[in-house]
DNA sequence: CCTCGTTGCTTGAGTGCATCAAGGATCATT
DNA sequence: AATGATCCTTGATGCACTCAAGCAACGAGG
């Protein structure tokens, strides 16, 4: 279990809620993940492959490095989720993409996070829009 | 830079929302360590010991094994920002607390993990106290 | 007292994430 | 062709995390 993001001294209940949640959501998150053999990483770039794509793109999307991404491909295609494939454009390059089984335990994963639809569902769709009004904003 | 949590294709606006948060939060949270040139685990270890406690409460109430919170604490300690000292009620304990530069260093995270604060800070405060109930309502 | 099970912490080994530096292959342009 | 940029992989390193094993000290019962 990754260690939680705070709380520092909170200042404000608003604060510490928001806390609560992000802590709650990462666990949800890793929890998801772990019920199907996953580490967080691998469950990201996993929902990431609706459709084929370069591993740089990866990298770009998820802002993290060229090799961190390699890495985990390579561990995700051992476990016979994904594909890479050659590029036809550019010989440089290889798709990733989804395997039948990957589409299958990524839809599980779905399935396993429940949290923010939860979440969401303990709401009416009235504080639904409320919420995500507020939260906008706070975002800026 | 962690790789988000998520999403998952999200079926609402708010649940959309909410993934945006946490990864901004997230984020934020590690860059603010990173300002400190600590890493978000050892910045949270930090943040929790305003009073001396063992390793073992430690561990408990980040839910995570004891030998994690020992690594942990060993390169804070290295780090010069935190001391181990035995538990004269129980010596097979150790209690740890910040020294003052922990406690220089601990403030001065505090000071750059401005996003919480921020974010908070764009609400009215009939806008926080609606953010705080809604939240709560959804958390159960 | 003195075992004996328990508790508190550390050590060691193993895995994965993350970043950086370096390198090979291919592309695109001149 | 030659050159520089781009795409990706490899190798090395550090940290987080977990599990198994171990040591030292506690506490309770004989």
């Amino acid at each position: 279990m990754a260690l939680p993001n705070g709380p520092v001294t909170t200042s404000s209940e608003a604060e510490a809620v928001l806390f609560d949640l992000v802590d709650v959501y990462d666990r949800a998150y890793e929890a998801a993940a772990a019920e199907l053999s996953l580490s967080p990483a691998q469950a990201c770039v996993l929902g990431r492959l609706d459709e084929r794509r370069g591993m740089g793109a990866l990298a770009e999307e998820l802002g993290c490095d060229a090799s961190n991404i390699t890495q985990i491909v390579v561990r995700l295609e051992a476990l016979g989720l994904v594909a890479r494939e050659p590029d036809p454009r550019d010989r440089r390059a290889r798709l990733v993409g989804r395997t039948p089984r990957g589409d299958e335990v990524n839809k599980r994963f779905a399935a396993a996070f429940t949290f923010a639809r939860t979440a969401v569902g303990r709401l009416s769709p009235d504080e639904q829009d409320q919420l995500t009004a507020l939260l906008r904003k706070a975002l800026g």
